[in-house]
DNA sequence: AGCCAGGGTCTAA
DNA sequence: TTAGACCATGGC
């Protein structure tokens, strides 16, 4: 089976660095929460909405009626509007200071993260890695189905996180550039299952692909 | 027309 | 502790 390393590699190869994600540190986060369950088109036509650039302060002083309007095309608006200003209260903790939050340990911003109502792990991986540059490999729907079709065996989060980062750096760089090819991937491949004869790791998923047709 | 998106919370058993 | 309902909207 091909390794971790040996994937990051293929993708790299196939869809070069990655942009990041969009936005600064603020923008980062609320559509961190935005996208939740969502495409990302809807959190692109819903960051149009905004009259301006969003920042912390802005976001606390909205009305929430008005930030829930502005969300509507994402879903889930109430929820989610009542979490991007949950979040941004948490950033207030720290005087909107990025350089105190990165001082804190990452497991303990995790916890603090995770008590958050409507912050689960995977949101909440995203802003340790994206908005704070910690060393989080993020585990979403797309990687675990990756893993799955690669035929990776193992069963829990802990097991998917120990085989995605065995042989690979531990740079927030590398899991930030290797979270976003795996989505690239997924989005373009394994969403479709009729594209897996053009899929770039079609010989990697081979023996999936087979157990599938025969069932 | 229905299915499902880069989830998370709550409740019931 | 785990499965299932629920949250809302838009793209395809």
């Amino acid at each position: 089976m091909l390794t971790s390393k040996g994937l990051y590699d293929r993708l790299l190869a196939t869809y070069g660095p990655s942009e990041g994600w969009p936005g600064n540190r603020v923008t980062m986060m609320a559509t961190a929460v935005m996208v939740q369950n969502t495409a990302w088109t809807a959190v692109v036509r819903a960051m149009e909405r905004f009259p301006q650039e969003l920042t912390a302060q802005y976001l606390l002083a909205l009305p929430i009626e008005e930030l829930m309007d502005y969300i509507r095309p994402c879903g889930f608006m109430r929820r989610k509007a009542e979490t991007i200003q949950t979040v941004m209260a948490w950033y207030g903790r720290y005087d909107f200071d990025a350089a105190q939050v990165e001082a804190v340990p990452q497991e303990r911003l995790r916890q603090e993260l995770l008590a958050l109502k409507g912050i689960g792990e995977e949101t909440a991986d995203v802003i340790l890695l994206y908005a704070f540059h910690k060393p989080v490999f993020v585990l979403d729907a797309y990687t675990r189905r990756l893993l799955s079709r690669l035929g990776g065996t193992a069963q829990t989060d802990a097991e998917r996180r120990v085989w995605f980062t065995a042989g690979v750096p531990e740079a927030d760089k590398v899991y930030a550039d290797y979270h976003w090819l795996l989505l690239e991937h997924g989005k373009r491949y394994c969403k479709k299952r009729p594209l897996c004869e053009e899929c770039p790791l079609r010989e990697a998923c081979a023996q999936k692909i087979q157990e599938e047709k025969s069932s």
